[in-house]
DNA sequence: TCATGATGTAAAATATATGTAAAGTTCCCG
DNA sequence: CGGGAACTTTACATATATTTTACATCATGA
């Protein structure tokens, strides 16, 4: 979701409907009040966001969010009257990740969104995959149960992250086998039952979400019933 | 907080409007008395101050304000009237940040406010990165182990900028090798892992910091648990 | 209950990633 | 040019992960 401060409603038409025709999601704003109230509720990916508006001005609405923990790491593209460069400069100041200076193209504007948002994305903090006090957090490569850090080896870590990521859902051996190992083994060996003994005592209490489904493979049960 | 010492009513209005309109916060003082009370209890981040004021005259503030330890780094912009060269010089040479010549515009006003700010602002302490006694100073391109400055090569001091500006993350050799160099990369290679050891190496203590994610790459650790 | 195949367990054997050192390369600066 | 610093590559050592082997244990159905 893509949104557009602008008060001109002409121009705001514009953005708005470039971005939608080229795939995103996008809504428009006539001032920084209305703006911002929206804010306090739902968080857009993006804001492309007019340096003159009425109400509340662009620089102003920018440092707030800056200043916010939940709104500081949207990206920002402030669009500045041609000529104004004590804003421009004012404004990349503030932390926007990228400005537009007026009259520019729209065909500019969509690839500049794409483009910081393609910056950006790899900033973004992925989220954790958890159940009850068992946490995965894959941006850091952590696993920690009840806040204690679980030390796991690549292929632990990998079963564990593909159980978390499908809870519940039963993997045959040749299934885990294809997912965390790369190619196929032919002949049966214990390869997976030894790692997820392993990684089902390093879970402690939790390895016994761990299920075994005889003849087939295992599980992680969904729900702590312990 | 902007502050606004002008005797003129109308024109004071206007100032402090533009101002608030703009998002900063203002207020207004019709003489230098009332002003320099104000100050005696209270800091404002900028003055705009008037040249020719009832009673005690701009320049004469602005002396004494760069004869305060404690004011002299307020930054000021000075209004002088037309065509009174001998004003403006005085007020730079007393100290003045930047001057406005009567009449001037009011977007002109604000910008320059702006742009006297955002010159302070640099001079201020940069923000640094630093995890216990390990400091990165962005601005100074400089880093130092509880105090003592280490020297580091260009690479590695990138890799600890990235490192320190996002504790915990895992980054995977490719995603270091595109952040910290440029280029695409071809063929298994050593190199990531030769710059990590020598900034270890020159971390001394704080080498532990980074942690090897087998298989992945490498992470600062957040926490230091020497 | 017993037989049977599947899974759990432990330790040894193997494979692999990373640490380390040193040699080779590039690039910059006088 | 020439010297040096930074960077890259190569080669080997070491630590750790993974796989195998061998056997114990368990669940299931006749």
């Amino acid at each position: 979701m893509i949104w557009c401060v602008e008060d001109d409603a002409s121009i705001r038409d514009i953005e708005v409907y470039a971005l939608i025709s080229t795939g995103f999601e996008a809504r428009g704003f006539e001032d920084g009040t209305s703006f911002w109230d929206a804010l306090q509720t739902e968080q857009p990916e993006l804001v492309v966001l007019d340096v003159m508006l009425p109400g509340i001005d662009g620089v102003e609405l920018l440092k707030r969010m800056k200043a916010s923990e939940e709104l500081q790491n949207i990206p920002v593209i402030m669009a500045t009257a041609k000529g104004t460069e004590y804003d421009k400069i004012q404004s990349l100041d503030s932390g926007a990740d990228d400005y537009l200076v007026k009259p520019f193209g729209i065909m500019e504007m969509v690839s500049r969104v794409k483009a910081v948002l393609r910056r950006c994305k790899r900033t973004q903090p992925a989220k954790l995959l958890s159940i009850d006090g068992l946490v995965l957090n894959p941006s850091e490569h952590t696993v920690s149960a009840d806040g204690e850090r679980v030390i796991l080896t690549y292929k632990e870590y990998e079963l564990l992250h593909l159980f978390l990521s499908q809870p519940g859902i039963a993997f045959t051996r040749e299934q885990l086998l294809a997912s965390v190992w790369n190619a196929e083994y032919l002949g049966e060996t214990r390869t997976v039952d030894m790692h997820i003994r392993t990684l089902r005592q390093k879970l402690g209490t939790y390895g016994h979400l761990i299920e075994t489904v005889r003849n087939v493979g295992y599980r992680l049960e969904a729900k702590h019933d312990k």
